[in-house]
DNA sequence: TGCGTTCCTGAACACTGTTCATGATGTTAG
DNA sequence: CTAACATCATGAACAGTGTTCAGGAACGCA
């Protein structure tokens, strides 16, 4: 992980990327970095103007790496079905951020601070775009479902840290079982997680038909 | 705001929030608490045991003091109308974060880590379990509104903050009008907030009309 | 008078993000 | 070949952070 000569903006990142994942992001700090990557703290403000650009493109590059969604497998005689593309892309955001460690905060608070990571709100949008012709209402529903996403997967994975961390409080009542019901859990949020979503996107399907029959 | 003798611990939260919300969570710090309660930081370990369970009664505090929503209003006939009281209680709540500045991050990473703040979802429940008998998808429902509101007032208070710092980034066009254009975007943002819950009440009474007919 | 609880002091530890003058490279122009 | 320049780094410092800990003052109670 250390270079002889110099780093690129890309370097940088890309180790930060690293000790996110790793350690977690309270463990992300400027001199940590620095320390991987065998110079001075100073180094990295040449890079970068400072921590939160530095996570801003973090956060990039963790959207950036969500799996393409391919479209034409949800097209069937020429009509596309928007409710199975939304919820498609809904899940390669959300393994995106499951990919890195505390990855769903990092992304919800730079978007948040309104710098970056934008991808995401952009890919939910195509499919509802296809149908819903309102922008304000397609605006409104994908972000819903992008706060959605983010709520769900942060709060997922701050169990996982605290768990970790053996801060006990396994939900609320528990300890009968444990091995299987760790899978049956995880399974179960899985299901939570689109279905979440479908319910936001069966909403959205009934005021386009009301909107319909009301012209 | 500096007594003569000792304090409780419930002067120490009181005190916390009134800097919460002239200065930010930024500016809370446990050495600026004991400064205006004019005691040496280390005197407020005795009274918590840790900034953060101090930043979870803080957003007890925020929750608690959401305007109670009158059931019997949105009965009519002895049934209860339990969409509506349930976007009238995502409202109470919703105020109730806005009514403090960075209310919405204490309150979101408090229940991210399990420490308080439950009290938001048990609000948001009521109405949903009245018609809902699945407990699993009242909660998943129950949750989808709560990570909404508490999305959509973050991403609000946060660009408050950076509209007051002057970070320019209204939107992304904008610059012709002004005056009037706030007023109409905080109009638009209440109704896109009541529209977001609206979508997933719909979407939910959708999923148990299907129940009641396939049985 | 002495004990014990309650609340606070003052100093210290080990961090944090960030700035700044300085310096060592390598590339390019005259 | 030398001078200028952009690039990338150093090392020290600043001002702040949460947190710990031995000790001490003030009080109620036996």
């Amino acid at each position: 992980m250390s270079k002889p000569g110099h780093y690129t903006r890309e370097d940088v990142v890309e180790t930060a990327l690293s000790i996110l994942d790793e350690f977690g992001l309270a463990d992300l700090s400027m001199r940590r970095l620095a320390g991987v990557l065998d110079v001075q703290p100073s180094a990295l403000y040449w890079h970068v103007p400072n921590k939160q650009t530095l996570l801003a493109l973090v956060a990039d590059q963790i959207i950036d790496r969500a799996a393409t969604v391919n479209h034409s497998e949800f097209t069937r005689d020429g009509s596309l079905d928007w409710k199975a593309v939304t919820v498609a892309e809904s899940i390669a955001i959300r393994d995106a951020l499951m990919a890195f460690r505390d990855g769903a905060e990092v992304v919800s608070s730079t978007l948040a601070l309104g710098l970056g990571a934008d991808g995401a709100l952009a890919r939910i949008r195509v499919g509802i775009h296809a149908v819903c012709p309102d922008s304000e209402v397609a605006r409104v529903a994908a972000e819903s479902i992008l706060f959605l996403i983010l709520g769900q997967v942060w709060h997922e994975q701050q169990r996982m840290q605290a768990d970790s961390l053996g801060v006990v409080a396994p939900a609320v009542g528990a300890t009968p079982e444990d091995a299987r019901a760790e899978s049956r859990v995880l399974l179960g949020q899985i299901d939570a997680f689109a279905f979440g979503i479908e319910l936001i996107l069966d909403g959205l399907e009934k005021q386009l038909t009301l909107k319909h029959e009301s012209r």
